[in-house]
RNA sequence: GGAGGGGUACUCAAGCGGUCAACGAGGGCAGACUGUAAAUCUGCUGGCUAAGCCUUCGGAGGUUCGAAUCCUCCCCCCUCCA
């Protein structure tokens, strides 16, 4: 296989669309560097290894020598990305964007070579713009090509308000291409259409047009419903190793190759190999392993990979405690505590009522017993692991 | 503006005067089995000072011994007509 050809299959891995394939493997023949162009909104940038599928992507283009640049779209970040909630949001301040930015880049730069990636902001060029400089580039595109747009195209037909602001989105995000020189462009799937732009845009001021790669959401840990914090199905990557070990074990194991296309570096030819040793029987718990130690070692170290995995076997087939258990001081007035208001001043459950329904299933256990009395009470002075199911653990102290 | 349909617990969805803290399904939690996988089986899924009591069925009133269920007004959603 060719060196092109084999870059294709990588790069193609996991993506849900690529336009076009044939005038990707056109840029890649031609031996250029190419420029790659990923845009970030300045607000709130708190990942998860979900949002991490189009960086690693974009690490994939640089391991194979191509250039990569970060940008952050803190003028696009004023129109905001349409939506029908029409707000002009208020343009965030200098420092803000900057703070943003760094916050970005220490969490993006787990995964790619700070050395080989650009980071720019598009205000440099779109304030330059000037509104003369937005006259004309709006003159290149139509109305008709605008309302194309999914989302415009339902709004102005169920008679919903689309503000002129809002078609201006598109524009400067293509404009970005234009000025970066944009060989390829790469964004979630609701990207398409302003990827799009980009492209024809790139044609009019007569460039090559930008190839656009388009990624699928990853799902969450439940393996259906995106991954996302307010569904609480996620893996922040700033979470602890045992942690982030202990969620990925708990995915399933149709689910794992899923996330091994989107989240490894493991090349194809090793990823076959992988499932080849499911097919021939090998336990998948034992693969899953392999992508649990990749994962957290990109976010934290080998060291810390290996001793997650050694916790976790301790922990799941040993029957371990785990060892950062909360601590609770509950104050009783010197009368004692009832079991179930304990458990719920811990936080292992929600309302007495709950810790009562707890204690009928055999859920709960003091220091690994197995409690069932409703009626117990913890006298001041007592002190304990209090547990509640598998998961849930609280050292208590009453006083 | 006119006609009709609807708002029930995390979600969907029954109930249409007492036996309703409210059928059922999904989800979630717990137990068994396991590999914190899947599948399967079982239980739970408003609160409390807990064999009792209290607060829930869009909101506010009313009828009744008794209302999620009937009446009045209000708010919100959907469909059809203009």
């Amino acid at each position: 296989m060719t060196d092109v050809k084999k870059a294709l299959q990588l790069i193609s891995r996991g993506t849900e669309e690529i336009i076009k394939v044939e005038d990707l493997q056109k840029k890649l023949e031609s031996g250029r560097t190419l420029r790659i162009k990923v845009g970030f909104d300045p607000t709130a940038p708190d990942l998860h290894i979900g949002h991490t599928v189009i960086i690693n992507k974009m690490r994939q283009f640089q391991d194979l020598g191509h250039e990569v640049t970060f940008l952050i779209g803190d003028f696009t970040g004023m129109i905001g990305d349409p939506t029908g909630k029409n707000v002009t949001r208020k343009p965030l301040t200098r420092e803000q964007v900057l703070e943003n930015a760094e916050t970005y880049a220490t969490q993006v730069f787990k995964i790619l070579d700070r050395e080989k990636t650009k980071l720019r902001f598009n205000s440099e060029w779109m304030t330059e713009l000037g509104s003369e400089g937005m006259i004309r580039l709006a003159a290149k595109y139509t109305l008709a090509r605008m309302l194309e747009r999914d989302d415009f195209e339902n709004r102005y037909r169920s008679g919903q308000p689309i503000s002129m602001h809002e078609l201006l989105y598109p524009l400067a995000q293509g404009y970005d291409s234009v000025v970066l020189e944009t060989d390829v462009e790469m964004g979630g799937t609701d990207q398409k259409f302003n990827l799009l732009v980009g492209r024809h845009l790139q044609q009019h001021y007569g460039q090559e047009p930008q190839v656009i790669i388009t990624l699928p959401l990853l799902e969450g840990l439940d393996g259906v419903q995106k991954m996302s914090k307010s569904l609480n199905n996620y893996i922040g990557i700033t979470e602890t190793p045992d942690d982030m070990f202990g969620k990925l074990m708990s995915i399933s194991d149709e689910m794992m190759w899923r996330y091994f296309d989107l989240l490894s570096f493991k090349g194809n030819e090793e990823l076959a190999s992988l499932k080849q040793r499911v097919a021939d029987g090998e336990n998948p718990r034992d693969i899953k392993f392999l992508l649990c130690e990749e994962i957290v070692e990109r976010f934290h170290d080998r060291a810390a990979a290996i001793a997650a995995r050694e916790t976790f076997i301790a922990r799941f087939r040993g029957g371990a405690m785990p060892e950062d258990i909360a601590e609770k001081t509950l104050d009783s007035g010197g009368q004692g505590i009832g079991i179930a208001a304990a458990l719920t001043q811990c936080g292992l459950t929600a309302s007495n009522s709950d810790a009562f329904r707890m204690l009928k299933q055999g859920a709960v256990r003091i220091d690994g017993e197995k409690i069932s009395d409703r009626s117990l009470q913890l006298q001041p002075g007592f002190e304990g692991i209090l547990q509640v199911g598998k998961l849930k653990f609280c050292k208590a102290n009453v006083k």
